[in-house]
DNA sequence: TATTATAAGTGTTTAAATAACACTTGTCAA
DNA sequence: TTGACAAGTGTTATTTAAACACTTATAATA
């Protein structure tokens, strides 16, 4: 074996994130415009080096501030990407995470993000990305749709206020499938998460549609 | 931010593996004996440092082979451990697998591994380890139960000929609870990945327990 | 102001998967 | 031959998931 390739320094850890979100019953991801050496110009998932003195979520949270000035935001580890060439530059091997924004929280965003080369992307419209990014990106999809299932996701992927059928076409934008919707409701409201807020606000149909909120306290529960 | 610690150069990768197996009911994990410093004379999980020309899975399987003596094994990622100050030496982020050892397969190792300053260490009596192992091993205990319940973790624990009341031990080791023995039989047999041999032998019981082996072929299934 | 279009809201029935449960059989040892 | 022991085997009840159709509240329009 090749002493030099034997080398374990020389090695560096990525942190990556996939964002996603789901406007007008479209699932988006949040893409990067690289401004430096490798990749200038290409589309890439939010991350960077990890810093010595920061644990691996920090790391992940803390460029996805830099790159696009979103703070507060909930991140899962989900994988690990480490092909040898992975990085034209040195041995990196990738952390990935995935994190969703609220649609509320992507109109406020929106104007940030223009300063910051930065944009939603329908996950059926990315372009070719930078390093193993679209590698990454398609793991990431199939973990959102493992993740929406269980509730803890599920709220941070919702705002305070919202009807039912609003959140049975986020999961169906995200699992790609028609989903019943005597049975969406009955699952939904059998599992104890959300409350009726008491009003009702119109959205797409005629009739008003009830508006719910999570309940404070929910812990990790199937819905699928 | 103190210009030091940003550094993101004198970084390097760990690849863990928590090896396990089953004997007389008891979950057992691989441990090895650590020859130099840091923590010389402790027992940690089998694994090293990744090497610059070897994806992630290879080099952990050759963490196990210089290890242990162990070819053949087959292993699976499931976590990232990244602690600040998880190594003492440098900023190390270790990706950790795990793998399975079929009974009669342990009996043949045992050999090589006590020159290698290896030994099997029933779960319940594992020592504090070196480095952050023990906490990594704890999460290897909770990904085997998960994955025990998919058909080809499950083929890889097992010996080409078994009847289905020592497998059921297994499940009910790992598991760390009773199965009702009627329903175990009908779930794996419904499953459709045995074949009986044809051939009976006796284990614990007095009536000979008929012999099963996996059929060639088996995908992806869950088994509870 | 009556009519129509649209999406919201609501229960029941059927099928499938899981869980609970007890007696019979073959071998060994006393 | 008798008793102890684990292997082997079916049925019923419960729970969960899937399939399915009509009524209701509002807005737009005739």
């Amino acid at each position: 074996m090749d002493k030099k390739n034997k080398l374990y320094k020389e090695q560096g850890v990525h942190v990556i994130t996939a964002i996603f979100t789901v406007e007008q019953g479209i699932t988006k991801v949040l893409l990067v415009k690289r401004k430096n050496e490798p990749f200038l110009g290409d589309w890439i998932l939010t991350g960077g080096a990890l810093y010595n003195n920061e644990d691996l979520i920090n790391g992940a949270k803390r460029e996805i501030f830099e790159k696009t000035g979103i703070k507060d935001i909930e991140i899962e580890q989900f994988d690990v990407f480490g092909k040898v060439d992975r990085s034209p530059v040195m041995r990196m091997v990738a952390v990935a995470y995935i994190g969703v924004i609220d649609s509320n929280k992507v109109q406020i965003l929106r104007e940030t993000l223009r300063t910051s080369n930065a944009d939603w992307f329908p996950i059926n419209k990315v372009p070719p990305l930078g390093y193993d990014h679209n590698e990454i990106l398609v793991e990431a999809l199939k973990e959102l749709q493992k993740k929406i299932v269980s509730s803890t996701i599920l709220k941070s992927l919702f705002p305070t206020c919202f009807s039912l059928p609003e959140l049975q076409k986020v999961y169906e934008a995200i699992l790609d499938k028609k989903l019943d919707r005597r049975n969406f409701r009955k699952k939904i409201l059998s599992l104890d998460l959300v409350e009726d807020t008491g009003d009702t606000a119109k959205f797409e149909g005629k009739k008003p549609a009830k508006l719910y909120r999570f309940k404070k306290k929910i812990e990790e529960k199937k819905v699928f």
